[in-house]
DNA sequence: ACCCATTGCGCAATAC
DNA sequence: AGTATTGCGCAATGGG
């Protein structure tokens, strides 16, 4: 998973890809009929030579259109190509962010347990109406709930 | 962006693709020499018609070798494919989870800055030896701090 | 009608 | 020798 192929020339630009691919795949114009039937259509004018027939794949045209989409599509894979990747990375980025929220929970909770110990005992000795001198031992009724 | 080509054949399966893709390629055998000639060779047999030349494009073996790539393509990028929607629905699931805790960090900071004030409160009663019975305003030396 | 963007597909070169 | 991945081009189709 390291090096590329790159197999065809086109290096980076140009060299039509006179043939399909690279291999011995002949191209044949192969131009259909293709009688668009009675398609007559008042409106367009068109000369109907656009869409019926297959269209010459020795155009000029033809070969610019095809290299434009190659383009679009290089382009196409590599944005989504890239989104892959950013998603991944957010996965990382809340899986940290995650930790930090529990540790920090963690914290805030231990930070509260203290209080509400340090909290009862005072009630206590209000209760009892002593004076808080040393530790002392939750006793009955102590249930801090959640 | 929803719905799907599938222009040629194969509705599902089978229906090996004559030509090249959906169009008029027209398949040109281009036997080239290669004869399997006397490929002798000791140990490995092969008749050099392997690498060096194209491969015969009729070739039962090439075909079935085509194929065979074709399933495994199909079958990588779904697999491809279903990943990358795992690692998204893992996205969403953190993100849910990071909402929850930070939910939760936000009541418990709440709590405990109640339980400070009431502590705070207090210190402040038995400091000044005073009887709590009402609201007290929490004056100077208030800083919950974080 | 035109253009770019996306997507399924098959091919070939590699990686494993 | 065989499957899995990957870059690539083609064609159909989706959206402006």
């Amino acid at each position: 998973m390291s090096k590329i192929a790159q197999q065809n020339s086109s290096p980076g630009i140009s060299v039509i890809h006179t043939q399909a691919h690279a291999s011995g795949l002949q191209q044949v114009p192969q131009l259909v009929p293709a009688g668009p039937g009675g398609g007559g259509k008042a409106v367009p004018p068109s000369k109907q030579s656009k869409k019926s027939s297959p269209m010459d794949r020795n155009s000029d045209e033809y070969r610019q259109r095809r290299e434009r989409n190659n383009m679009a599509v290089k382009k196409s894979r590599l944005k989504s190509k890239q989104k892959a990747q950013d998603t991944l990375q957010r996965v990382n980025q809340l899986k940290e962010e995650n930790e930090r929220l529990e540790a920090k929970i963690k914290l805030l909770t231990k930070e509260l347990s203290v209080l509400k110990d340090l909290f009862l005992e005072h009630a206590h000795n209000l209760a009892d109406n002593v004076q808080p001198t040393s530790t002392e031992n939750t006793t009955a009724s102590d249930n801090a709930g959640q």
